[in-house]
DNA sequence: CGAAATAATGACAGCGCAAACATTTTTCTT
DNA sequence: AAGAAAAATGTTTGCGCTGTCATTATTTCG
């Protein structure tokens, strides 16, 4: 069982050195239970001289409690999820909990595996993106005890708790903002729709809206593809031999409709009033370009703040699922 | 001693279950050790209907070993780390190992905290980033039997490996080539150099290369916050009121850069000709740019490769510590 | 000053799993 | 067909820590 490494510095080593049982020097670290001052100090001495580093195997297999959140997400090379992330990260500074990332690549199979994965660490919490999963995959975050939290969208039933916002509406929006404006002939770029089922919502009700109010459909390229700057860049290339008479494209994200602002600034195309070019989901990026992307604002510092305080004010699931929509706002910019 | 959650299924449960011993159910669902194809059979099905979920952290206290690595970034808002992260992930992908994220902000005592929190998870290994660090975390770091690689520099002596590139030489060889490019009248913005510490090396060797030459000092513009787009934009405005005949302005990094490079397009400066922009990193973004951006590329992808392959090849630290040079190149661009 | 209350510490078992070794069953060899 | 080798499975023990339930010092107060 294990070769015992005598290198390894235990609690009872500590305890040793201290002059005191093991118990009381995991009392002193984890600062439970009452304690002297003078044994506390003597303690954190030892622990000091004997280099003894604390194993969180050991304290979460006891205590069946561990810090770890679960943060499962679909890529990193969209510039939505670094900032997510951050988010969380944020929110999680103060908590003493502690994230660990997993990449789905948009795959419902690899997002299952990750669950699975991710689940055998006991986690406090675990934090998903979207509401659609694989049968597995919800079978066994319905059958785990710990909080479930699926962020960025609130178009559907979750799990336990969803925090975001419904893309359908955030597409019809994006219609009927841009019908306002002026703009009749549409275009629409996005990636793979099989694969970002939030993209797909938001394209749903963008043409819907569009159809419902006699406007043509818009003309579509789809990129097979993840979301990314070169991708709108060709898109709109594409887009425009197919169809050079288009006013205004929507971009499924704002990567991409960094993307074909590139392609305007670089063929001369004159923002706004030649062409209008709209994005999803307000990226820092996206507000820093010289001038600023008409896109919709989604709100993800908040989901990430409200998911972690989800969790951190009760770690137990409650009886009936939440949604909680953080909604969606129209940053009108320089763009469309 | 915990109360005992009857709910929890454990590897007894399923054992009972097929009519097999515990060990059994481990070795088939470890794949270690010989198991006939019925018992296999048996288990795996016994494991479906319990609805089992491994709990590794029992596992790896019973074995010592684990399969989770610890990846420790500055942070998450410079566009270099989500594509670090990004490679890291792809190498890792296959291995089996899953990575746990720590941000540290670009500050030593974080680091500490963070690593301190790392090792309590028993890690097969630990990456981060730069070669500097409290002395309290080398000493956590050195004493700890586990693979230590730190990424993204390779100027200074690492504790176990090092890979990454000298930022010392990526600086003076910015200053070359500008230099042989025919720029004289030098810039330079980039972020509080006391913070990042890479960015501080490229600035020092950027520096020397030009006064050594006989070239007047870089005017300098350094910004209190981290990299970021908007940092670029508004030090390259700043910095042109201060010093409007500036032929050339090395940024600290690519998204300052690209920055620059909308500050440019913004207020019809020509790029190249009238100014030139320089970058650090080869992002992905800078080079979607309309005009892609001229800056050094760091080989992020191949480091993220090389820092995985090394702890798969061999967990267990070796005597002597050993930097891996990945070099440097410069990417011509249309910037400069 | 002594009983009761409180503070401080400790003994022990067990969290769920896997290593080491032991045992049983099957297969192969001649 | 008997013995040797190999394959398949089981038993026991302990990884390092913490919850529970003592036990022992210290304080409080009538």
């Amino acid at each position: 069982m294990t070769k015992r490494d005598d290198a390894t510095i235990t609690l009872k080593d500590v305890a040793e050195a201290a002059g005191v049982s093991g118990i009381t020097v995991s009392r002193v670290l984890r600062a439970s239970g009452p304690i002297s001052e003078a044994t506390r100090k003597r303690v954190l001495e030892a622990v000091k001289t004997t280099g003894y580093v604390h194993n969180r195997l050991a304290g979460v297999l006891a205590s069946a409690r561990s810090n770890l959140v679960g943060v499962i997400l679909p890529s990193l090379s969209n510039g939505v999820f670094p900032e997510v992330m951050a988010g969380i990260n944020e929110a999680l500074a103060q908590s003493g909990f502690q994230p660990v990332v997993g990449v789905t690549d948009y795959d419902l199979m690899k997002e299952e595996t990750v669950v699975r994965s991710m689940l055998s660490w006991k986690p406090a919490a675990i934090i998903l993106t979207g509401l659609q999963h694989s049968r597995n995959t919800r079978r066994m975050l319905e059958d785990t005890p710990i909080r479930v939290i699926e962020i960025m969208d609130a178009g559907g039933r979750p799990i336990d708790v969803a925090i975001g916002l419904s893309h359908r509406d955030a597409g019809s929006a994006t219609a009927q903002h841009l019908i306002e404006k002026g703009y009749r002939r549409f275009g629409y770029i996005g990636p793979d729709l099989e694969r970002d089922l939030r993209a797909h919502d938001r394209h749903e009700g963008f043409r819907h809206y569009l159809t419902r109010h006699g406007i043509a459909a818009p003309v579509e390229y789809l990129s097979r593809e993840t979301s990314s700057i070169s991708g709108g860049k060709e898109g709109l290339a594409e887009l425009l031999r197919m169809k050079p008479d288009l006013d205004v494209v929507v971009f499924s994200s704002d990567d991409m409709a960094i993307g074909g602002v590139y392609h305007c600034i670089a063929t001369g195309i004159q923002l706004k009033t030649q062409l209008g070019i709209f994005g999803f989901n307000g990226l820092d990026t996206g507000q820093s370009l010289p001038q600023p992307l008409s896109t919709i604002r989604s709100n993800r510092h908040r989901i990430g703040q409200i998911a972690v305080e989800t969790f951190i004010n009760d770690v137990t699931r409650p009886l009936t699922s939440k949604v909680i929509d953080t909604g969606f706002s129209i940053i009108h910019g320089e763009t469309a």
